[in-house]
DNA sequence: ATTATCTATAGATCTATAGATAATGC
DNA sequence: ATTATCTATAGATCTATAGATAATGC
């Protein structure tokens, strides 16, 4: 036979199209599968061989940054609003991303076990700085809670995601976890 | 050579040394490096063959019930206490031992979503159950607080500890939230 | 005869790379 | 000449079991 299953070697051309579907598939299976997905099903599912997902993103991290670097966009966009509510705002959005994938925690996990010098836990933390202090100016969060508490109740809910066993259990557990935490403790 | 490394076949005598060698090891490895540790590194440290570990444990929950169980009876009998703080010594005790290995709520949720009739999660319920009400009756603790809350609040907690990256932060870190989790919601 | 040990290894995965092949720019 | 593809596989782990060996009870 001549040219049945096999993919054709189309070169440099198939570039760029590679990187985009290693990417949309390893978005997809982070969520679906979690942080450590095999980086070999990410590669067949994106249809292409192992070696060209290496060359494209050389460790778990590269890959890891590059999909979850939409994340931090979005949520550096919502945070630059300059209304009372930015954090309002940032804090929901963080935490729809984060059930979406818990995935976007385990990454940060790995980074900063990893490499000593990993700056996307202090990007998080400075979009809260930047946008708590207005809203508890403006009456919207108790002034009790510090912007640590805020990362900290982010682990928090992460914790309540990572242990669900039933997926439609996720939603309702994560709110009551939200309104237990809405107020500092006695 | 005659006898140098390799271990002596000490027959039937040995099962009981190794199947408490194993459990020492499982314990400590759980703790150190999680649930997920490989079973070839449990049997090594406890000094024996892999095919040893597994005629002891079929699987990895077989082990892990049996090391964790001790954790169980420890809760228990807290939990018989009469007194009205029995469960304040109770959700102290849960949240050392979880402190001490995240291992202990991994293995229940691996232990939920492999086993439908896994009653471990439902252990630990009942204890709260238990005992809650008596501490709420003698106002030790707010009466707004459910059972499921505090289950809630243990896989809180449980972020907090999955998340660290120093292990000398998880112990302010859980301190803290466990002050956030003191009073429920405005 | 039974029980449990021991070494050794099959089988399954996963990471990572080697080497041949094809497309493209100069 | 350069760039990136492709298949194929080496290397590293981890799970699980096979088969020979040794100890013990009847």
């Amino acid at each position: 036979m001549t040219s049945s299953g096999g993919r054709v070697n189309r070169g440099p051309a198939a570039a760029s199209e590679n990187r985009q579907a290693i990417l949309d598939s390893a978005r997809r299976l982070f969520t679906e599968r979690g942080y450590h997905v095999p980086l070999s099903a990410i590669a067949k599912d994106a249809g292409v061989g192992q070696g060209v997902l290496y060359r494209h993103f050389p460790t778990r991290l590269d890959l890891a940054f590059t999909v979850f670097e939409e994340n931090f966009a979005q949520l550096e966009a919502i945070a630059a609003d300059p209304g009372a509510d930015a954090f309002g705002k940032l804090w929901e959005r963080t935490i729809q991303l984060t059930v979406e994938s818990a995935a976007f925690v385990e990454m940060a996990v790995d980074a900063r076990r990893t490499m000593p010098d990993y700056t996307g836990g202090t990007r998080l933390q400075t979009l809260i700085q930047d946008t708590l202090p207005r809203a508890q100016a403006a009456g919207l969060i108790d002034a009790r809670f510090t912007a640590d508490d805020v990362l900290l109740a982010h682990r928090m809910i992460y914790g309540v995601i990572a242990t669900a066993v039933d997926p439609a259990e996720v939603g309702p557990a994560v709110a009551r976890a939200r309104f237990l935490l809405s107020r500092p403790g006695a």
